[in-house]
DNA sequence: AGCCATTATTATAACGTTTCAATTTAGTGA
DNA sequence: TCACTAAATTGAAACGTTATAATAATGGCT
């Protein structure tokens, strides 16, 4: 593999030359730039990213953590920040961290000794010491996606939750629904609190009552909603429609309905967060509230070039983007209706 | 933050030695490996990847390219190749293409800039010329994915594409369909032509004509197959069942059954090469050929690790993973079968 | 023609590791 | 106790860049 010294030798230049040819041309006469690139040309030269990044303290690596890959919410996220960094002249290492603390813990290990200039971070579940003194120890510009994390100070980018929520259970009461569950994630995490007080709130405007036994947690995964929506389902007093607060837990329920043979939207309506790729495919088409994937992303890699290029300073913000209700067939008035 | 020559200081030693302690613990005393150990972890040292990769002369990274990150399969490869990686000290650069070539070599050649050790990559579209070359110039390992490429010598792990159709097509014929559509991909792609082959030769084993307006070419994408469902379910002479080559067109043909309100299975069959993670929660649920992802990735990345240790040696070979149809409810017997 | 102010060019010192060869230390047998 | 071998430790060179400071070349003015 060429080094600059033999595009500096070939061309008949300092090798001093060469480098600022490459990234200063401006810096370098004509003549000698013409030279230069054709020597470049002829050896295929690439520079070294290593010897670089050891002599300027940069990398031009971003980091990425997600807690699960194979979500389209992350991989659309993932597209979308690839494709800015790359814009911007960054490559980025994605990591997966499967969920689970200690591979995330891992993860930023390794980022940190490949010397990252920034991390766009989708943490997972709640906050930990550990993580906490992890990131701090990486000395670089951090932004949360997805989640935010109070009292660090990070720049985060995150969906109007609250609203999300609100907008989806209304559609739902809207629909003509009385008996509406929740399928939430974990309490601890914000923004599931959100999603939940957006429900509630809902509910209330509309002088409807919120009944505990409607709401139920499965922490953000596929089976544990799938087991929730069973047991709503299966009780006597059972809700006309359910709304669910992710992609996963969505999947979960239409699970289970269709286990149970019922058919939606006729015995069971189903509305939830997160777009699905493949939502106008099935019957019914399914109702949504659909996140700003490619804008989140943009804006957070945004937010951390302005971090690492120094032109933005002070305490992180928290940039909320608003949802999109996707009115498709999956919640519709309960056939049943006790009026 | 800490270099190698605070550790050692701190230690009492000489930065080989905390070199050494790191790298190879047998080859030092016991009383300097724990001062050493006590050095690193008081000054939280993380050693440069940059550096070391300049000086060994292989970085740690290996890189992936796929077509669209956003599609399931590959989301799930990646999954299954960073781990496989990650277990093996290596981290991943995932390079999204987008499907287009320029921006698969543009990633090739940032790849290249960053030294990588290895290389998995699922090409994308045809052969070309320009990225043999940049391929060849990587002068690295390189392991092919889902898409085998004749003649270049490099190890490959794809699917036993001909059996997956042949089995799909059967099944189909099983069910009771006689007039069997098959969407598929570029007829160019290897990939494509073997599973237009398996389907070809499953109908010519029950001994059905093989009718040529009913295979279409959708270039693997999904509007373009739900195009060709359209045009297809449209007909007065029309298929009781259509196969799809890939989830991507399988989820065409389903929003084209969906617009027209035809009734799956009931007027029309479907069945796809490619699992869904959704393909259960689905009414009807899915039947499809899985691919065994998990495998081939850890396949793939085994080749790699082989070639990159130099205990694999000679010209690349193609192993052939064999797939699993998944018997679900789309593809049923036709209602109105003409006997 | 001669001087000064630019502009182009270059030599060289880092950057933080690993590794080779050289040195020191410890251990053995006579 | 001494030579000798093996094991542990270390000094210093090298990896391929970029950036700084120094030098060389150019051009404009009197």
């Amino acid at each position: 593999m060429a080094t600059i010294r033999d595009v500096a030798r070939l061309a008949n230049v300092s090798v001093a030359t060469v480098s600022n040819a490459l990234n200063n041309p401006e810096k370098v006469g004509p003549v000698l730039l013409a030279r230069v690139r054709a020597a470049v040309d002829k050896l295929g030269y690439a520079p070294d990213a290593a010897a670089r990044s050891l002599r300027k303290g940069s990398s031009g690596l971003l980091g990425m953590i997600v807690g699960d890959i194979t979500n389209p919410f992350f991989s659309e996220l993932f597209q979308a920040i690839e494709l800015a960094a790359a814009a911007r002249g960054f490559s980025v290492l994605l990591c997966n961290s499967n969920e689970t603390t200690e591979r995330e813990e891992a993860h930023l290990r390794t980022l940190r000794s490949q010397r990252i200039d920034g991390l766009i971070l989708a943490p997972t579940g709640t906050a930990s010491m550990n993580r906490a003194a992890l990131l701090a120890a990486l000395e670089i510009p951090v932004v949360l996606v997805d989640r935010a994390m109070e009292g660090l100070g990070y720049d985060a980018v995150v969906l109007n939750n609250h609203r999300a929520a609100y907008e989806a259970t209304s559609h739902a009461i809207g629909c003509g629904h009385r008996r509406i569950a929740m399928i939430n994630g974990p309490g601890a995490v914000r923004t599931a609190a959100d999603r939940l007080q957006g429900y509630r709130e809902a509910l209330l405007a509309a002088g409807l009552a919120v009944d505990p036994a409607l709401i139920r947690d499965a922490g953000f995964r596929e089976q544990s909603a799938y087991e929730a929506a069973l047991a709503l389902l299966r009780d006597d007093h059972k809700p006309t429609a359910i709304f669910t607060a992710n992609n996963l837990m969505t999947i979960g329920v239409l699970r289970a309905t269709a286990e149970l043979g019922l058919n939606c939207p006729d015995d069971i309506s189903i509305i939830g967060i997160d777009d699905l790729p493949w939502a106008e495919a099935v019957s019914p088409r399914l109702t949504m509230v659909a996140q700003p994937v490619r804008a989140m992303g943009e804006t957070a890699l945004d937010l951390l070039a302005q971090r690492m290029a120094g032109t933005r300073l002070g305490s992180g913000t928290t940039t909320v983007l608003e949802p999109r209700l996707m009115v498709r067939n999956s919640c519709a008035a309960p056939k049943a209706m006790a009026l």
